[in-house]
DNA sequence: TTCATCACG
DNA sequence: ACGTACGTGATGAAA
């Protein structure tokens, strides 16, 4: 079995077994529940553990491996220091109850794993790795960022960041780049910082910045100590006199024993082969039927074993059965499949029909043209079920066999679920309800450049009916939950009929002036041509100024220009740099100018000329199920964020024009929607009485925060820092993130927050319950009920709690307001049918619904449709809308 | 594929 | 002592 090795390069990976099953077991602490097996063990960091091992193996393929586990609390550190790893909690009986099956699972994959008495798994590790060098390269993974000390040209160390699903990776540079020392180095930091979690004092009051200007300085503890006595004094000098022996004892403790005496070695643990029956044993003990599937399915070569394994009554869809089909009174689940993402450019694949257990299939697409499907399809009293109804409407229409009766979307009830499980793939989506019987799309096609349909027509055919199986029997329990949830009217009365409105405003598309763009193109080059030729004289060379990397070489490098922020990559050339530099040399101009020029050509100008269709119009695609907050996103292209806060931008707006002459644009945007939602749910009666009362809401937060006695001593430099402090408030604001926004200090920046809330007192409040809402709940919810899930609430990482605290905030003010939209296009699609008027919408972006229309219907849409906007739903303050119109998008803009 | 950058609300 | 605004998508460069 070393056949493998022989081949292969050797290369050997550690694992630091208890850190990645901590990691594994908090990933899924939340749906703790939902992984147990049939006996009541809980499994979830099993599972997420395997997730990660099989990412893990597919990517650093080792040819030896070993896991290693701490063998117990005591260990040569506990003799040394009682109270070592003294304040960590005990690990929750949920997981311990686990860990004994690591080592059963690792085996079956044929993975050597350890533990040694009186020895942590770092000093396994940090042996090993020890071992290996000369001899093979090393990569080790942890949770835990202290082995960043083991790396080495040799071996490298890879530390999980997000969750389990991302890595970071440690190299000496890259050690070197973050903290400015070598690795070894970072024991002396440890030493004088002292660790929390391991409960190791270090020096008092010196933390990670202080330890790590003194390491830059004096290398290590040891030459510190001998200068210490020359330091001026200070109180940083007289805890380091104090707690020198402290100092030192924690460097001990940080040091990781890379002579442990291991009875293996390399040798031992070469990677052996995965024990398939064990294997299977284990899966089933634990209920990993996701698992047990994908062997299985992998284990079958031919498709008749893979069809049986799917045991599904299908079979290929014939004119002759049709009748029989369609006369059936009881809902059937519909699917059709295309094989990329754009349904308004590819022809479908195929697709399934069914009910129960009677299934369908076909690649013949005239068979849905046929007089008595097109009929079947039509009529609304014949329910379909279906996934993605957004997609089969557009797929069904381009057919000329219009659909009705749509009354179960998998996909949208799944999101409605749970908007972090936002996949579009039916399988990935199924098996996270836990339903196993059907693959997913990427494994049945394939993906990227290999993405093909398959060459068994069965094989399509019975991956189509599965997927139909699966909505047909997902249907009642996800609906259940919906109900459970009471989301089924923010289900039944937004988010289905949207899908439909939404279907109409993408076929319709929006017609583009490629005229207008050619000529704007040709403009655009030239103007690129001078100014670059002017960069390359101040550079005196030639570069490519697109590459961030090279125009920091010659802004930084050769023009010697102060260097104001570094990224990971090497030096920050964003408009915030290059604006602290303008004056310092004409280049810094003509770059801001030359991006500002080139993003409008790449993106916007050749960008949007290559997806006109060749009814001269784009067609975009709205993702009803992307956003965590319920927002819509668009897509292919994205309509939503066309240039208009800059002149020059702006003027790309001409080139989206009515698709009949004497027509016009008109565009209808909602005022502030955010605040007024903000002053809604918060009950906040000082924000309330100002939107009640029309007074501009960012002149009278203005007074507020600079104390003015008068709305005439508002400057508009102070509006726009008040303005400022709305948003930050919406974002879920810190004095940080203010001050560095707006360009003020942090303390001025608290000033403004903290008489920001003693104006509006209940929106401090709200922002503090909200918080403690999701903290309980595990969710919080829009003014429609719209969830989203913050697991992260709970997190020990400041950043990641941090992050869900502001989100918290931030959507139920950001969702609610898209609620609120998505009730006034519904509305309003219905209105234009019901009036009879030929104008149409076209789009939407977030808080704006732009038409198209003869202009004799203008004057009834400057009535129509703010009166529909405004009533959309009821706040406690009024919506105001402003509304604009004329022969381009351009023009159409208040 | 990932990163940096920049367009929008 | 931490490291910070919320939500998106498209592009070109560089790996």
């Amino acid at each position: 079995m070393a056949a493998v090795a022989d081949v292969k390069q050797d290369k050997l990976l550690l694992l630091d077994g208890n850190s990645l099953a901590f990691r594994a077991f908090f990933a899924l602490h939340n749906s703790l529940d939902r992984f147990t097996n049939s006996e009541g063990l809980h499994t979830n960091a099993l599972y997420t553990f395997s997730n990660m091992l099989e990412t893990i193996l597919a990517a650093e393929q080792p040819t030896h491996m070993l896991v290693a586990f701490d063998a117990g609390k005591t260990t040569f550190r506990t003799q040394m220091f009682d109270d070592y790893k003294g304040n960590r909690s005990k690990t929750p009986s949920e997981l311990s109850e686990q860990l004994p099956y690591f080592g059963e699972y690792l085996d079956a994959l044929g993975i050597a794993h350890y533990q040694l008495v009186d020895y942590e798994a770092d000093d396994i590790i940090g042996t090993l790795a020890k071992e290996a060098q000369g001899q093979m390269p090393v990569t080790i993974i942890t949770g835990d960022r202290d082995l960043t000390q083991l790396t080495t040209a040799n071996t490298t160390v890879k530390v999980t960041v997000k969750g389990v699903n991302e890595l970071e990776t440690y190299t000496p540079a890259h050690v070197q780049e973050k903290l400015g020392i070598t690795p070894k180095q970072i024991i002396d930091m440890k030493g004088l910082m002292g660790d929390t979690s391991d409960n190791y004092p270090g020096v008092t009051k010196v933390g990670e910045k202080t330890a790590l200007k003194l390491v830059k300085e004096y290398g290590s503890i040891e030459t510190l100590y001998q200068h210490v006595a020359e330091m001026k004094k200070s109180k940083l000098k007289e805890n380091l006199e104090n707690d020198h022996e402290q100092a030192v004892l924690s460097k001990k403790l940080a040091t990781i024993n890379t002579a442990a005496p291991l009875t293996i070695s390399l040798a031992d643990i070469k990677r052996q082969a995965e024990n398939q029956e064990k294997l299977i044993a284990f899966y089933e003990a634990m209920d990993f039927k996701s698992k047990l599937a994908k062997l299985q399915i992998s284990k079958s070569t031919t498709s008749a074993d893979a069809d049986a394994a799917q045991k599904i009554n299908a079979q290929e869809l014939v004119a002759a059965d049709l009748p029989q089909i369609l006369k059936s009174p009881q809902p059937q689940a519909f699917e059709i499949d295309i094989l990329g993402d754009n349904y308004h450019l590819e022809m479908p694949i195929g697709f399934a029909i069914g009910a129960a257990d009677h299934w369908y299939y076909s690649q013949d697409l005239s068979l849905l043209t046929t007089p008595e499907f097109k009929a079947w399809l039509a009529n609304r009293d014949h329910e379909k079920y279906v996934f993605d109804s957004k997609k089969t409407e557009v797929l069904l229409t381009r057919l000329g066999a219009p659909i009705a009766g749509m009354t179960f979307d998998l996909l949208l009830v799944s999101y409605l679920l749970n908007t972090f499980d936002n996949s579009n793939d039916l399988g990935v989506l199924a098996h996270l309800h836990g339903y196993q019987a059907v693959q997913t799309d990427l494994e049945v096609y394939g993906k990227g450049t290999k993405r093909a349909v398959p060459m068994d027509p069965e094989v399509l055919g019975h991956h189509l009916a599965c997927k139909a199986q699966a909505i047909y029997r997902l249907k009642t329990p996800l609906l259940t939950q919906l109900k459970d949830n009471d989301q089924d009217q923010l289900y039944d009365e937004i988010e289905a009929p949207l899908a439909l409105v939404l279907a109409q405003m993408e076929l319709n598309g929006i017609t583009v002036d490629s005229q207008r763009l050619q000529t704007m193109r040709l403009d655009f080059e030239k103007r690129l041509n001078d100014i670059q030729a002017l960069i390359y004289e101040d550079a005196g060379h030639e570069f490519n100024i697109n590459s961030p990397k090279q125009l920091g070489t010659v802004l930084f490098d050769e023009l010697k220009l102060p260097v104001i922020k570094k990224n990971k990559t090497g030096y920050s050339t964003s408009v915030e740099v290059l604006e602290q530099l303008q004056g310092d040399n004409p280049i810094i101009d003509r770059i801001l100018t030359y991006r500002q020029i080139s993003k409008l050509q790449s993106t916007y100008i050749t960008g949007l000329l290559k997806v006109i269709h060749p009814d001269h119009k784009v067609h975009t695609r709205y993702l009803q199920t992307l956003t965590q907050t319920g927002r819509l996103s668009s897509v292919d292209p994205n309509l939503q964020n066309i240039p208009v806060r800059l002149p020059e931008g702006r003027k790309i707006r001409q080139a989206f024009v009515p698709s009949h002459p004497d027509w016009e644009i008109f565009s209808s945007d909602y005022s502030q929607v955010e605040l007024r939602v903000l002053a809604h749910v918060s009950g906040d009666a000082n924000m309330q009485a100002a939107f009640k009362n029309k007074i501009d809401i960012h002149a009278n937060t203005a007074m507020k925060i600079f104390h003015l006695a008068d709305p005439s001593e508002v400057t508009p430099d102070m509006r726009r820092q008040a303005k400022a402090t709305n948003f930050g408030i919406v974002y879920g604001i810190s004095d940080y993130g203010l001050a560095r926004n707006i360009g003020i200090s942090r303390t001025q920046a608290a000033n403004f927050i903290a008489a920001y809330f003693e104006q509006y007192p209940d929106v401090e409040r709200y922002v503090k319950d909200i918080v403690e809402v999701a903290r309980q709940q595990g969710y919080v919810e829009t003014i429609m009920h719209r969830r989203r899930y913050l697991p992260d609430i709970h997190a020990k990482n400041y950043n990641l709690r941090s992050f869900a605290e502001r989100t918290a905030m931030n959507t139920p003010i950001q969702g609610s307001a898209a609620d609120i939209i998505k009730v006034a296009m519904i509305n309003m699609q219905q209105r234009l049918a019901e009036e009879n008027l030929q104008a149409k919408m076209l789009l939407q972006v977030h808080d704006e619904l732009i038409f198209e229309a003869p202009a004799t219907e203008i004057p009834i849409l400057e009535k129509l449709v703010p009166s529909v906007m405004d009533s959309a739903v009821k706040l406690d303050v009024p919506l105001v809308v402003d509304s604009a119109h004329g022969p381009t998008w351009y023009d159409a803009k208040g």
